[in-house]
DNA sequence: TAGGTAAGTGCAATATAATGCACTTATTAT
DNA sequence: ATAATAAGTGCATTATATTGCACTTACCTA
C-alpha cells in the first residue's frame, strides 16, 4: 500500500468506482470477474493502493473499458477557453527572420517563423534540445537545407516542405538568384539534462 | 516479473524506449532521474515487467510525458531521432486544403497545412481535443476567423498571423474578392475518450 | 426480533515487484 | 592495446503488492 497522493491513482480510483456502480456491480462481483481479490479492489477504489499495470488492466477489461479510459483524468467541466488570441503583424526585425506567433504551453512551445534569405545568403543554426522538431515550407525562391550530422542536403522549391529534428545543427542557403521566403513551424521541448 | 503478453506493457515498453532515445538519455541516467533502479528500467523496456502505476508515472515524469502518453499505443509513424526526411510537394488538388507535412511523436502530432479558400467561400471545423493548438498565417488575400464559443471574430490580412486553441469549433471565411491562401500549423494531442 | 447484502478495516501470509551487485557483450574514443 | 560508456543477464535480497480471513458498520426488507 501507499498513500494516494499520485494523480493517476486518484483517476483510477474515481473512474473504476464510477464505472462499477454505473454497471451495477458490487465490489465482490467485479473482483471475481476481474480475477482479483475484493480486498485489492477496496484498496484501489480507496486510492490506497499502487496497483500494477496488470491489475488495473484486469479491472478495465472486466468493466469493458480500455486501459487508457481507466487511467485518464475525469472529464473536466470546462477548461479555460481559448488562449492568447491576438493578431500579430510579422516584423522584419532582424535581417532575415521574424517571429509571427509563439504559443507557450506547459512543457512545450510552438513557434511560427517567417524567414527571408537574400540571394546567395545563408544561415547556420546550432543544435537544439532533443525532441525539438521543425517543419519548413518554402513560399518563394529556392532553399537548400544541410544537415551535417546526417550528411544530407536537400533543395526545396517554392511550394515544397520538409520536416526534420532539431537536435542537430543545420544550415540554410539560398542558392538561387531570387530572394527565398519560407515559414518555419517549430516545436520546442525544454532542455533538461546533465 | 511476468511475461510480456499484455498489450499495455508492450505500449509502455515501446513508448518509453523511443522517448528515452529521442531525448538522448541512457538507461542509467533516466533511471536516476526517475528515481528507480536501472535493473527495473531494463525489465520494463524489455516488456518483462508488470510495473506498478507509480513506477510508470515516475518514468513518464522524468521524460516530460503524461501517464496517458506512455500507456497509449504508439502512433504508427514513429520517426526516430534520425528522422523523417522527405520532401512533399503540396497538392493543390480538388478541395481547399493540402497536408504539407506531418510529424508523429509519442503523445503528439505536428502538422503543416496549406489552405486556399475561393472568394466568398467558407469552411466550418469541428472542435478538437483539449490541448490542440493552431497557428494561422495568411499568405495572400483576407481571412475571417470565427470562434462562436468565445463570440469572437477576427479578420487577418496577408502577412498577419493568429494563434488559438482547437477545443472549440471554428469557421474560416474568405470575405474578399480574391482567393485567400494561408498556412495552418497544428499541434494535435491524441483524443482519448469514452 | 432478526436475516440478507454491500462496503470498509486490521492483520498475517504469500506472491512478486523492485533493488543491488557482479558480471558479459558491444561500441567508441584515446 | 586501454579506457570508458551503453545495454543486457542472472541471482539473492528487500520492499511491497496482493491475498485470505475475520470482523465491523450501515442499509434494506420480511
Amino acid at each position: 500500500m501507499s498513500n494516494g497522493s499520485l494523480e493517476v491513482m486518484q483517476n483510477v480510483s474515481a473512474n473504476l468506482r464510477q464505472a462499477r456502480q454505473q454497471q451495477g456491480y458490487s465490489q465482490e462481483r467485479l473482483a471475481e470477474r476481474a480475477g482479483i481479490s475484493r480486498r485489492m479492489l477496496v484498496n484501489i477504489e480507496a486510492g490506497e493502493s499502487n496497483a500494477s499495470i496488470a491489475t488495473v488492466d484486469k479491472l478495465a477489461s472486466a468493466l469493458g473499458l480500455s486501459f487508457a479510459e481507466v487511467v485518464r483524468p475525469p472529464p473536466l467541466a470546462d477548461k479555460g477557453p481559448g488562449l492568447p488570441l491576438r493578431i500579430w503583424q510579422g516584423e522584419r526585425a532582424d535581417s532575415h527572420a521574424s517571429l509571427l506567433e509563439s504559443l507557450a504551453m506547459p512543457g512545450m512551445t510552438m513557434e511560427l517563423w517567417r524567414w527571408q534569405l537574400a540571394a546567395g545568403d545563408s544561415y547556420l543554426a546550432e543544435a537544439d534540445a532533443p525532441g525539438c522538431q521543425e517543419l519548413l515550407y518554402v513560399l518563394a525562391g529556392q532553399l537548400q537545407l544541410q544537415l551535417p550530422l546526417q550528411q544530407q542536403t536537400h533543395v526545396l522549391q517554392a511550394g515544397q516542405s520538409l520536416a526534420f529534428a532539431l537536435d542537430q545543427p543545420c544550415s540554410y542557403h539560398n542558392l538561387g538568384a531570387e530572394p527565398c521566403t519560407f515559414t518555419k513551424s517549430v516545436l520546442m521541448v525544454p532542455h533538461q539534462d546533465q
